[in-house]
RNA sequence: GGACCACUAGCUCAACUGGCAGAGCAGCUGACUCUUAAUCAGAAGGUUGCAGGUUCGACUCCUGCGUGGUCCA
């Protein structure tokens, strides 16, 4: 155990045996610190009651002042010995990090601070561990995230974010609500894992004994609603991806799916562009966001392009005249892609996307026309089967959603399962599994539908201008500490 | 998975080309009844991430490992 600690079990011991409680019970505050600051006039003089943890102390011999923060923010209390007699002992034995409850009264001081003056104070959870440095805080990022609470006491600007991430949600929650939408929960532990490309994590389930997957995506449960009859559904929560960490991937993620029967993928277009809009309005107030220095506008309506033209635009290179695998496979080569041999041309077509396109994706734009190879879930397009009617929302280089019209017809659902399970049998782990389940449900008759999917970690980054997506998960995954 | 970087007191950081491990904050003792990064005086605090190696001598050089970060896949 560290000296610092040993002093102040010593000082909890001295409280105790003078029948003072450190680590004490209810204690009805009356001000925040943020109001006492607000509504000075009419309180100076008056008594409050505030309670929070001490961040600061400044001893003057028979007199002292601290910094006590709460929620609110900071207030400065002033201990005199006058005042408090044989409690002025309680401030002595006080320490930085400790949460007391004041009794006192309002007033300035000749600096002109706002202040406490104390008349009497309980302890309600005397702090054993010194807290980081006051001035510095604490800036080793395993810490910060080891010990997020640590963060949260000492570097405000941490505090804003997750505050900012909880409007953003709760934004998003009353948009959608107001428009008729139903929010639902789905399984997040699934037989079959389903609705995105992606390797899952696998649990046990002993009563039943069986194998179970936390969720890739809730969509296949989401869809099955739809056949039930909830036209309009979302649902906001955590999916597990087992995959690599980086700046931009969490291995439990939280995103937002939305479903809207006989609505298509363009009428997701005006629903992204709209909700998102909305969120940023109601959080930060203005359209234009600054990211890493750089300003983006999410006003209405977006640039929407296809995948195959912005590829033309940035690359100069016209994919439409690629007819087959074979061909797609020697421009690969051309280009320098490492491609497996057995790619098709809708994923060369993603992969010459992502490495001409992509970097040069910065205002919130939707590309639109994915190849049907990849877009195991979405429509074929009317006009062009190879090709469906999906898009995805990128801003800042990053994809931000991806949305289409809902695959609903049971037939060529088995068919593109069939691709997959092929993908599968040639090693692919990450390819659909079937799922016989959905596509009977598919069979009673699944409604046209649009739906749309948000990451909202990625989105509360943009909004909070975090560089890693760490930044906006309170706990984010990490390696136990070893002994 | 690969490359590179970081790891020194509770926290934030120093320590030249290999030559006595140091400061600020926090804590401790003392002074001080309007300070606010309070001030002043004093004492204390270390397995330099871990394990090896090279060397008369390693925080420093080499190898391996651990944890984290950034970039790439």
């Amino acid at each position: 155990m560290h000296e610092l600690t040993q002093v102040r079990l010593q000082k909890v011991n001295e409280l105790r045996s003078k029948g003072i409680e450190p680590y004490g019970g209810r204690f009805d505050r009356t001000k925040f610190a943020r109001e006492i600051k607000d509504e000075f006039e009419s309180l100076e003089g008056k008594e409050v009651r505030v309670a929070g943890r001490l961040m600061a102390k400044r001893g003057h011999g028979k007199a002292g002042f601290a910094n006590l923060q709460d929620p609110s923010g900071n207030i400065q209390l002033y201990f005199k010995s006058d005042d408090l007699g044989e409690q002025y002992e309680l401030y002595e034995k006080c320490d930085i990090g400790d949460i007391v409850g004041i009794e006192g009264r309002v007033f300035r001081t000749k600096r002109g601070e706002i202040s406490v003056a104390v008349d009497r104070m309980v302890y309600l959870a005397k702090s054993l561990n010194p807290l980081p440095e006051k001035w510095h805080g604490l800036k080793d990022v395993e810490l910060r995230y080891r010990q997020r609470y640590l963060d949260l006491i000492v570097n405000p600007h941490v505090r804003e974010v997750f505050i900012k991430r909880s409007k953003i949600i709760r934004s998003m929650r009353r948009y959608l609500d107001d428009h008729g939408f139903l929010e639902v929960e789905t399984p997040m532990m699934q037989p079959i894992p389903g609705g995105a490309t992606a390797r899952p994590f696998i649990t046990h389930h002993n009563a039943l004994n069986m194998d179970l997957y936390l969720r890739i995506a809730p969509e296949l449960y989401l869809k099955r609603l739809l056949v039930g009859g909830l036209e309009k559904v979302y649902e906001i929560n955590r999916n597990f991806r087992n995959e690599g960490i980086s700046t931009k991937h969490n291995p439990e993620f939280t995103m937002v799916e939305i479903y809207q029967a006989y609505a298509d993928y363009e009428v997701m277009m005006e629903l992204s562009e709209n909700l998102i809009y909305h969120v940023v309005m109601e959080v930060l107030g203005t359209p234009v966001v600054e990211y890493q220095g750089v300003k983006l506008d999410f006003t209405p309506p977006w640039e929407r392009i296809t995948m195959l033209d912005a590829i033309k635009e940035y690359s100069g290179i016209d994919l439409a005249t690629v007819a087959d695998d074979q061909e797609a496979r020697s421009l690969a080569r051309e280009l320098g892609l490492e491609m497996d041999g057995n790619a098709t041309r809708g994923e060369i077509i993603n992969a010459i996307f992502e490495e001409k396109v992509e970097p040069h994706l910065i205002q919130p734009t939707f590309i639109y026309g994915y190849p049907v190879e990849i877009s195991p879930l979405a429509k074929r397009n009317r006009d062009n089967p190879q090709l469906t009617d999906r898009f995805e929302i990128f801003a800042m280089n990053r994809e931000l959603g991806n949305a289409f019209s809902e695959l609903n017809d049971p037939i060529d659902q088995r068919k593109r399962f069939e691709m997959q399970m092929a993908k599968r049998s040639r090693g692919d782990s990450e390819a659909h599994m079937m799922d016989e389940d959905y596509l009977n449900a598919l069979s009673y008759g699944m409604p046209s539908a649009g739906g749309l999917g948000i990451g909202i970690d990625r989105l509360v980054m943009l909004l909070t201008d975090s560089p890693s997506i760490r930044d906006v998960i309170l706990f984010p995954t990490l390696r136990p500490l070893r002994d």
